[in-house]
Order: C-alpha cells, then structure tokens, then sequence
DNA sequence: AGCTTTATGTACCGATCGATACAAAACATG
DNA sequence: CATGTTTTGTATCGATCGGTACATAAAGCT
C-alpha cells in the first residue's frame, strides 16, 4: 500500500493554469460583482473555455470555492493576523478601520461581503466555505475581544460572543458603504463611532 | 385653453388593476429578492402579460419605480413619522429597533434596502426614486438628530449630518441581518449597543 | 512510424431571456 | 347592427443562458 499518488499519466499533459484563472475569475467578480457576471462571460475573464471550467473546477459553484479559498489567503488571514498585534483595542480599531478605508489597488468593496449578502444564489461549495469563513472570522474577533477584556480595554457588561458579531456587522458595513461609493472619511467616521461604543467606560 | 383632463375615450376600456399589480409585483419583490426574478416570473406574480407590463409601466424599470413609490407610503413614510414622536431619543431608537425587529406579517429584509445594495443593476427611474428615498429618509434621521440635540439627549460633539447616516447605516444593517435570518433578539442587542454611541455622555 | 491515452475547445443542445407585432376582444358611437 | 377606437394577450422574435458531445491536438509507448 504505498500511497503512489504520482500515478502513471501518458498522453497529452495539462496545460491548465488552475492558479492564474482562479485569480483572474477573482479579479472580474470582485471588479464587476459576482451576480452580474454570467458563466460564459466568467469564463472569458479567467481565460478558460466552458467545458474546461466544468472539468476542473466542476462547474461556476466550484469555480467560487476556488476563488473564494484564493480570496481566503490573499485577504482575510492577513486581516485576521492583524488582530493579533499587541496594540490596545482602540488603538487597533482604528488601524483597521484606516486599513480599509484607505485607497487600494483592489476595487472598492469586498467579494467576501457582497457574497454573504446573496448567499441563497450561490452553490453549496460556495456557500459552505463561506460559513467556514465566517465561522473564522467570528472566532477572530471574539479572541481578540477576549483578549482585550483581559487588559480591561472593553466593556465587561457585553458578552464577547455579542462583539464579535457586532464587530463582524460594523466591519461589513464598512465595505458594504465603500462599494456603494461613500467617501473613505466619512465611513470611518462612522466606523470608529461603531466601535467605540465597545470600550470600557471609565 | 380649458386644461380639460377627462379626454374623451371611445373604445374598449382599461380593465388593468395597477395598484393591484403593484402590491402583487411587490410582495413578490419583497418575497422572492429583486434580482431573482426574471421579467416573466415578475409578470407571472403581478398577474400581467408582458405586453400590458410594457404598456402600462414602460417596462420592468417603470414597474419598480411604482413598486418603489407604494413601498414608500406603506412602509418608509409610517415610520419617518415615528421620528417625530416626542420621545427621549433612546426610548425612541430602543422602540424603531423593537418593531423592526419583531415578528411581522412582512418577509424578513427590506425592500428599499436590498435594493440600495445593487443600485448599480436597476433602471434609471428606479435608481432615481431610490436616491430621492435615501435623501428624505437622511433628512427625517437628521431633523430627528437636532430635535434630540437640542433637548440635550444626544451627543453635541458629533455633526448631525454624520449622526443621521449613522443611524442610516445602522438601521440598514438591522434589515440585511433579519434579511439573512440572524435571530430578531441578536440583532436587536447590537442595534441598540450601536444607537447607545449616540447618547450624550453625562 | 503507428497506436493509445489524455487534454482541449469548437460547435451545438434545449430552455429561457427581454422585447414586440399583430389579430382578436370589448366597448362607444352612429 | 355596423363601424370605429382602444385594450389586451397570444404567439413569436433573435440573443443568450447553462451545460455537454465529440472531433482534434499533443503527448508517451512499443
């Protein structure tokens, strides 16, 4: 039983490349929204004729999975790992929110959070890594309130399971007001009012 | 030059139920989410032939700005005028977030919110009787502001404008977490912890 | 070279899309 | 009742949708 997964291949090899078309469709479903975007035309943007997209990523549902594990490394963790820094919890706050509001070379928005708010049209690979991702994120937050609470930075009276979630809100909120074309200055403004109602009164 | 309004008609005449339409073309909207339907499930649900919905509306843009305006004076305008109680601005804001988030004859969500969430793919005249919705609804957030203001309820220290899209956002997020099925008790801690930023400290 | 095996995209499928031409229907008028 | 006028929906249009059969290309093997 020697696991040979180099299984003996002859004929024509791959010239597929799975990687530069997952962040091309990535690219055009961030650029131009994920419902907009019909399959043939998908295609076209990833560079990838209709039955090859079926055949390796199974068809649009898989294409997503894909682009949404891409967006997963290329975005979220960094974000995440961001919360790890030892910085006090408004310090850090604000870091983030000035993270996001700044100007990117990335379209404004973000394909995580346009995805969460039409989850139904979208295929159970898709909509299965998307709660794993949130489930991650919630974990993320809820640990850097814990953690937070620790050093007294926050209010006690609100349960971290409750910020978490309210973080995760006012975070989406942010993207959801930069794609819909609210100035920078403005969401965070609102952004940092949000998130101070979470620090310890004193 | 008698404005003689009552043209003379000969003929066959109208047997098209508009305001009926509209509700039916609305609830479905509201039910079935704006961007899933197709034109002929639309005229399928408003009990329209296509033919009539062109002649009658000028197509599915003109359908939704009229679904647009009856959502206004059924939904939107009820509740610009529930600003105008005289209430303490937290007692008022804990009862808007208490009937948002009760158990209602209505679906879950917000049509004029999942709207303003994909502008970017209704028609012109939709789009303009959206933007004409937002800004009277920030004016009536912003009116209800200074009244607070002035009775010392509410933070001096933060612009009216900058409060009213606040509340604005924060009463949007309300309706896309109950739009996606978040639990009503939830949702209505986190209202009311992102309302609480607003109160004057003292 | 000839054969086998795998990868690839053209070219096509039926269904449905948004949009409309037009004939039948329903009424007022003469 | 016959005629004129307006309303209405059937039936149809070309385009595009998601999805796939199959002929061709490109490699290894003998």
């Amino acid at each position: 039983m020697s696991g040979n997964s180099e299984k003996r291949r002859v004929g024509r090899p791959r010239t597929v490349d799975r990687q530069g078309s997952i962040q091309l469709a990535m690219d055009a479903y961030w650029r131009e929204g994920v419902h907009t975007l019909s399959l043939n035309e998908v295609c076209r943007r990833a560079k990838l004729s209709k039955p090859t997209l079926y055949r390796e990523f199974g068809g649009e549902d898989g294409l997503m999975d894909a682009v949404l594990g891409h967006y997963r490394t290329l975005i979220v963790l960094p974000m995440l790992q961001a919360l790890e820094m030892a910085l006090p919890f408004g310090e850090l706050a604000e870091a983030l929110v000035h993270g996001m509001t700044a100007e990117s070379e990335n379209p404004a928005g973000c394909l995580f959070t346009e995805m969460r708010l039409a989850r139904t049209r979208l295929g159970p690979k898709t909509q299965g890594k998307l709660r794993d991702l949130e489930q991650e994120r919630l974990g993320a937050l809820e640990a850097w309130y814990r953690r937070a609470l620790d050093q007294g930075q926050v209010d006690p009276s609100i349960p971290p399971s409750l910020a978490a979630q309210y973080i995760d809100t006012q975070l989406a909120a942010v993207l959801l007001q930069l794609g819909a074309g609210v100035a920078g200055a403005e969401v965070r403004a609102q952004a940092i009012l949000a998130l101070g109602a979470l620090k310890a009164k004193h």
